[in-house]
RNA sequence: GCCCCCGUCGUCUAGCCCGGUCUAGGACACCGCCCUUUCAAGGCGGAGAUCGCGGGUUCAAAUCCCGCCGGGGGCGCCA
């Protein structure tokens, strides 16, 4: 293969769609493994619906999804001059047109057909137009389009990387508009003539553009230029197998940063959304994904978007594949960024987090990182070791009713003792003390850690016990351990 | 309606091109057991797909051929 140079050419109309995204990962992948060229390219040639916001949000979570390009960003509404001059071409040698319908009677065109069931189809009305004619609308300031005159008959044949041979009757859709009447260049157009000039080998895209495939391969032919190769990839499908949108929850990379995903993980989970490596390795860095990728592997059937997986992919990376010290700075990091996005009592946690060193932090990460998932849901998992006054769950207000408060106090205070005499309390000592309570006072060990458990985080569950007095230390768990004795009373 | 694409456990998928090794493999989720001071994590095991359906071809089909059905996408002066 020659040097290969792919696109990704989002439009700034909205946030980073995963759908988009995907197809930006495997885009970039496709390019690396084969040692070539990624261009960005914004197709905002809508003035009406592109946004310079959103335009500043796709680059930003590309580059947080790890996706660097080697070229662009290109912006279609920069490149209007460089346009004009092929629809001039166009028009000149006769393949394109102007066109003086006005979109009312479009409409009414359209409504016609479709009550009549048959498929619409620009019906040609402006092809023909004398040249004393089209001098007079010109005159008279007559808005116009310009549609390519579409050959009859042709049939399409091109053969896509992952669909194979696809054919397309040509008959099937009328002269298309290249140019709209305000004078802007339509995408159908202007992508053809972007992808030829920046010399794009491989036009990698959702499968929703394969219908404009045929259109865009006439173009090519039309302008001389040479035609890409093409390779659409299936959809991605929400739980009811409808194209995955908004009302399917959250769509966006922004929405899952802001959830507390990895970039490394969203990487990897979109990767395999369609694709699948020959050795079967589920969990991939970039690197190893670019040395496996290829869209021969690339299975031809819509993939339904499964959250369930991406959240257990995402625990694997804070659990098994992150270092301890990047995951520390990344949920600091997260928690600066957005805490404020968080419940009102994971702020507070938040805020005591940021308050402590990130030594400090670092020994909690290492405590509970296998069991939270996202770093939305660190505060909550870690929320003993930054807070030592806690208000009693309903849970675990229960238990205690249930065991009587009697018994809890017996348990509290004799345990209390016990910290108290020892010159350090760390996880080994708790463990030794929690059972010499239970021998002491013949109950069961586990209704002593249950009531110890309550004491000293006022939930019924949570991080091993010894592992919180280890990071605490002494002081904090007589304190505690006091402080729930009130709370009895 | 017309055009195009797709169809293996609930989900992501391996296998399909080059028929037998597939009593269809793996992962998520689910269930059970173990570990255990709880929740997780981890370990072990289990259930789950007559490969959309119906015909062929063949000694043999998830794999090849035909038809049907189902799902999805596109039919714009959106991209």
């Amino acid at each position: 293969m020659g040097k290969v140079k792919t696109r990704f050419a989002p439009s700034p109309t909205g946030w980073l769609h995963l759908g988009n995204a995907r197809t930006a990962i495997f885009s970039y992948l496709f390019a690396k493994h084969h040692g070539g060229r990624l261009v960005l390219r914004i197709e905002d040639t809508d003035r009406e619906r592109s946004k310079k916001e959103f335009e500043t949000a796709i680059i930003e979570d590309l580059k947080w999804l790890g996706i660097d390009w080697d070229e662009g960003p290109y912006r279609q509404s920069e490149r209007f001059e460089i346009y004009k001059k092929y629809v001039d071409l166009l028009l000149e040698k006769g393949y394109a047109y102007r066109c003086f319908c006005t979109q009312e009677e479009l409409e009414a065109e359209r409504e016609k057909a479709k009550k009549e069931g048959r498929p619409y189809r620009y019906n040609g009305k402006c092809r023909h137009l004398s040249k004393e004619e089209i001098e007079k609308n010109l005159k008279e300031g007559k808005p116009y389009t310009i549609r390519f005159k579409v050959p009859d008959g042709r049939e399409i044949v091109f053969n896509d990387l992952i669909k194979g041979e696809v054919r397309f009757n040509v008959n099937d859709f009328g002269d298309f508009v290249i140019v709209r009447s305000d004078g802007s260049p339509v995408y159908n157009f202007v992508v053809v003539i972007d992808d030829a000039i920046m010399g794009i080998t491989h036009v990698i895209r959702g499968e929703d553009h394969l219908s404009n495939t045929p259109k865009q391969i006439l173009l090519y032919e039309a302008l001389g230029f040479p035609i890409p190769k093409f390779a659409h990839l299936p959809i991605i499908l929400g739980e009811d197998r409808s194209k995955l949108s908004k009302r399917h929850g959250a769509v966006s990379v922004r929405q899952y940063r802001i959830d507390g995903y990895l970039p490394e993980a969203l990487l990897n989970f979109l990767s395999l959304l369609g694709w699948y490596p020959k050795d079967g390795k589920e969990i991939l860095s970039k690197e190893e994904l670019i040395e496996r990728f290829d869209l021969e592997d690339i299975h031809n059937a819509p993939a339904v978007f499964n959250r369930e997986k991406l959240h257990w992919m995402n625990g694997v990376y804070i659990r098994e594949v992150l270092d301890l010290d990047d995951l520390t700075q990344r949920v600091i990091n997260y928690l600066k960024q957005y805490g404020e996005k968080l419940s009102p009592e994971d702020q507070k946690v938040a805020k005591e987090i940021l308050k402590k060193p990130f030594g400090y932090v670092k020994e909690v990460v290492s405590k509970v990182r296998d069991s939270f998932f996202t770093l939305k849901e660190f505060p909550q998992r870690a929320k003993p070791f930054f807070l030592e006054e806690y208000t009693l769950s309903p849970e675990a207000e229960k238990q205690i009713e249930k065991a009587t408060p009697e018994v809890a106090k017996n348990i509290t205070q004799l345990f209390l003792e016990k910290v108290k005499k020892a010159e350090t309390f760390g996880g080994e000592e708790f463990k030794k003390a929690a059972k010499e309570v239970s021998k002491e006072l013949k109950l069961k060990p586990g209704m002593v850690f249950k009531t110890l458990r309550i004491a000293l985080t006022g939930e019924t569950q949570g991080v091993g016990l010894d592992l919180l007095a280890d990071v605490v230390g002494k002081d904090s768990v007589i304190k505690r351990l006091e402080r729930f004795l009130t709370l009895l009373k």
